[in-house]
DNA sequence: ATTTATTTTTAGTCTAATCTAAAAAAATAA
DNA sequence: TTATTTTTTTAGATTAGACTAAAAATAAAT
């Protein structure tokens, strides 16, 4: 088994992989984590002895198989308490990333698997973000911000970067909420604000709106 | 906040007060705690100084009010979520209690508070144990097990010392469950067996069973 | 190609929470 | 009451996981 703190850095390095590709530096583990780099060099050392990383002074680490499954079902353990808060429980999107955070480290796959039927098999988190399978596998998703699309593009909101009650009042009014289906027709570089087509409305949303909403495309 | 460590220790010294009133031993606390002596004598000056105990070189310890409220919480958080699990997840009474016991340490009193809802506002936890309230009141309840009632005595049903599938359909042959009420009609002292009055109809129980089923008196 | 700056590692310290072994206090028995 | 046993405490060690400060390796700049 594996530690929190073990969980943690492998959390970290889990999510610092999607983005480089390349060996994760020690000081990139250490400004995620917000810890001394030298915290980190010592905790990477012992986790390569339990062969869920490999490491290489001064060349960085990156997860073995056996690490990115750890690091996976520490994740979906974490996306699924998120959706269970957030559906069952009315918090807020914004509310549940702490509780989450310590919620991911109770150990019982059975709870995992039941809690996962009894939220219904869900694919993503509150916040767009895909959950892993028991396996560990992850559906590499195409979750983009509005402001990336282009006209023609095609797809459905899956989440936002902030969610304040205000927010998510004003999305209301411009009929946009989770799964509402949305087309680019106009896209204005200079401002980054967009006319969508949504229920074969035209709806004008603003750089604000662009720069929050997360777009699955369809 | 108390740590993990301390908490355990807290609802320790809470239900050992439970049984004894006088001063909570030394000894008593590792039993319980599994533990040695000396962590225990460790542990409890620290707490002293955080004042939820009061304690005495070689007198023992007890729970200043600060420290009971502290423990009821604990003991709210770990009943709550085996509702959760025993009723939303349908976990079996006797899976639920090592999944609970790191549950009550989550630390979120928004949580606690929205799982209560959630649930409904239990009074008891799957063992028909009461669960305390949000201030740390807790109602001292009647339970027994069935072999101590007497002739006349009434209640129903509230819980199980264990919990097995094959014993839950036995029982469920007899018509007993959570809830059901009964009365005592004859009481054989010298194998602890009994006559019963469920829903009007008379009905015979072994040994075994009036030393497994608790009863709350009506 | 040196020097300078940055990154990473090493070495040693600290805290929480446990342990063992020995000493001291309290309880029990002769 | 004195001796013996049990309980409790003290003293010192250990482990995980963090830290600081200094040394070493690598990368960048002149």
């Amino acid at each position: 088994m594996f530690s929190k703190a073990e969980e943690n850095y492998l959390k970290a390095i889990f999510h610092l992989e999607q983005q480089s590709k390349k060996a994760i530096s020690t000081n990139a583990i250490a400004e995620k984590l917000d810890m001394k780099p030298s915290s980190v060099t010592d905790m990477v050392k012992r986790l390569s002895g339990k062969d869920v990383l490999t490491y290489i002074k001064y060349k960085g680490t990156s997860l073995t198989e056996k690490g990115r499954v750890v690091a996976a079902g520490v994740i979906r353990k974490h996306r699924l308490w998120e959706v269970f808060l957030v559906d069952k429980l009315n918090f807020q999107w914004d509310e549940v990333h702490d509780i989450a955070e310590q919620l991911e480290h109770i150990q019982s796959d059975e709870l995992v698997e039941r809690l996962d039927a009894f939220l219904g098999f869900p694919e993503v988190d509150p916040h767009g973000d895909p959950i892993p399978d028991a396996s560990g596998n992850i559906k590499r998703t195409e979750k983009k911000l509005l402001f990336e699309l282009m006209p023609g593009d095609k797809g459905f909101c899956v989440g936002l970067t902030i969610s304040d009650n205000a927010f998510l009042n004003y999305l209301d009014k411009k009929n946009i909420s989770i799964g509402t289906a949305i087309e680019v027709m106009e896209k204005e570089d200079f401002d980054r604000s967009m006319i969508l087509k949504i229920q074969d409305q035209s709806v004008f949303v603003s750089q604000k709106i662009t720069e929050t909403v997360y777009i699955q495309l369809a």
